[in-house]
RNA sequence: GGAGGGAUGACAGAGCGGACGAAUGUACCGGUCUUGAAAACCGGCGUGGGCUUGCUCACCGUGGGUUCAAAUCCCACUCCCUCCGCCA
């Protein structure tokens, strides 16, 4: 959510970055109208509402006082006072409720990092990094034997059958076997590893209470996308981020924990509600996916720094992984509802030859602190919200997806890197039975 | 799933219709004393909103209700604890 009060403080320039997002300068008018109209009413109702605890007070000493007639006569005009507090009260609550659904439809203030831009087509490149690119390299090779989508692979092989995860769940539920099963979980432990000793390892639950999907700011706008589990009101987590975010919901922390870092690794859920039919081949889009995530509740001087750990654990570990990346400054028609500011990593899987996402690492600001109203105690005393950022590291089916058809042998065997191998008991080469 | 007990400030814990945003203790911060520290003593010490910055409103698990007045009474729910059942 942003903040209301640097609304009402500098309402142009809000409205300006706003405007960058597509948000209409009439949309904002109308929230700063519902804003003087709610606070108007406010004032009056609880005008009303003091005068109602003055008369009780008075009530109370007239009955000590055993002044019945005094008594009854400050009954009956408190009783006309409170009808009215009644009333005036329902009004203003009824536009407090108005001005905080428009509020919760806003997204974030673009930080001015971002570029304009329409939709993901005018994302801006940062980077490019590939095997032997210090070499000399101008840019990487692959051979034709690498040319082979991951779900050829992943049928001549028996590591992936799609045909199986649909039997189960329905199209874009990917199953996976034996090495390709392993391959999965191997990833996510050595991202686990990698990072566990600076942030702390949590495994958190996969469904979320709407207050928890509130507070990542995927509810109220996203409902489409999540897959709900209507009888026991609760959501499939669409990312770690969401658990994660609302951990230390409602609390004051104290500084000298910030950074408070957490990674967890999780199932996530997607519906792809608005993706229909687009990109639907093997992995390039699947409803239910694991992923590493790293969070970060910090102050906002320390935002920088933890935006920037995050994204260089997730480098670090594609250059061990020995993948093709680059990395995007999202524009503003790209970035998420709760994001001030995205880097997104894009990962070269040579078989179906595109770019794939695999991470986005995302700075919010206050605006999700806000929501879950996570706060932290200054070295002055006062309370100030927390900053949250965090970042994928990273998408494993994606990933999966990318090393499979990278490291395709021409003998059709998929020979995996050896920072792999204490997870596949030294042989990372999966063959066919018969090869 | 069944039976009972509970939820109050950072923590412990009182309050069970009116003077309660809440006793008391601990912790914490400042001061006195001391060469310094401890002890003792004195003072301070929740969060958020509104506006005329002094006042006002809200918050005692959550949501409703009763009342002139609710932490306190009533209803529903959630969570925690104990016991029984079931289960990985």
């Amino acid at each position: 959510m942003i903040d209301l009060a640097q609304l009402r403080r500098e309402p142009d320039t809000v409205k300006a970055a706003l405007a960058r997002r597509g948000v209409s300068e009439s949309t904002m008018d109308e929230i700063l109208a519902l804003d003087i109209e709610h606070r108007r009413l406010l004032q009056g109702a609880e005008a009303l509402r003091a005068e109602v605890k003055e008369l009780s007070r008075q009530v109370g000493e007239a009955r000590r006082a055993k002044d019945v007639a005094t008594a009854e006569k400050l009954t009956t005009t408190s009783r006309e006072v409170g009808d009215r507090e009644r009333v005036a009260s329902e009004v203003s609550e009824r536009v407090a409720t108005t001005l905080r659904d428009a509020l919760l439809m806003i997204p974030n203030v673009p930080d001015a990092r971002v570029p304009d831009g329409i939709d993901d087509s005018e994302n801006v490149e940062v980077r490019r990094w590939w095997v032997d690119m210090d070499q000399g390299e101008p840019q990487p090779t692959y051979a034709d034997f690498q040319r082979v989508p991951h779900w050829e692979i992943g049928n001549e092989l028996g590591i992936l059958d799609m045909e199986s995860g649909a039997k189960i769940a329905g199209s874009m539920f990917p199953l996976f076997r034996g090495a390709g099963s392993r391959l999965l979980r191997a990833l996510s432990s050595f991202s686990l590893n990698h990072n566990s000793g600076e942030y702390e390892e949590i495994r958190p639950p996969s469904f979320a209470l709407t207050e928890t999907m509130m507070a990542t700011g995927h509810l109220p706008k996203s409902a489409d996308d999540m897959y709900a589990i209507e009888r026991d009101g609760l959501w499939a987590i669409p990312t770690a981020e969401v658990p994660l975010t609302s951990l230390r919901r409602g609390e004051i922390l104290d500084a000298g924990v910030l950074p408070l870092r957490l990674t967890a690794q999780t199932a996530c859920f997607r519906r792809e509600a608005g993706a229909a039919g687009r990109d639907t081949r093997g992995l390039l889009r699947v409803h239910e996916f694991d992923k590493t995530e790293l969070f970060a509740y910090c102050t906002p001087e320390q935002a920088d720094d933890a935006h920037a750990d995050i994204l260089r654990r997730a480098e670090e570990l594609l250059q061990a992984l020995g993948l093709t990346y680059r990395l995007l400054t999202l524009c503003t028609g790209d970035l998420g509802t709760a994001s001030a500011y995205t880097i997104d990593l894009e990962v070269f899987s040579p078989g179906v030859d595109r770019w794939l996402e695999v991470s986005s690492v995302s700075w919010y600001r206050d605006f999700q602190s806000r929501r879950a109203n996570v706060r932290y105690r200054t070295s002055d005393g006062t309370t100030a919200l927390v900053h949250t950022v965090n970042g994928s590291v990273l998408g494993w089916v994606r990933v999966w997806a990318a090393l499979v058809e990278t490291y395709r042998q021409a003998d059709g065997s998929v020979k995996l890197p050896d920072v792999l191998a204490p997870y596949f008991g030294g042989d990372t080469t999966i063959r066919t039975k018969t090869s």
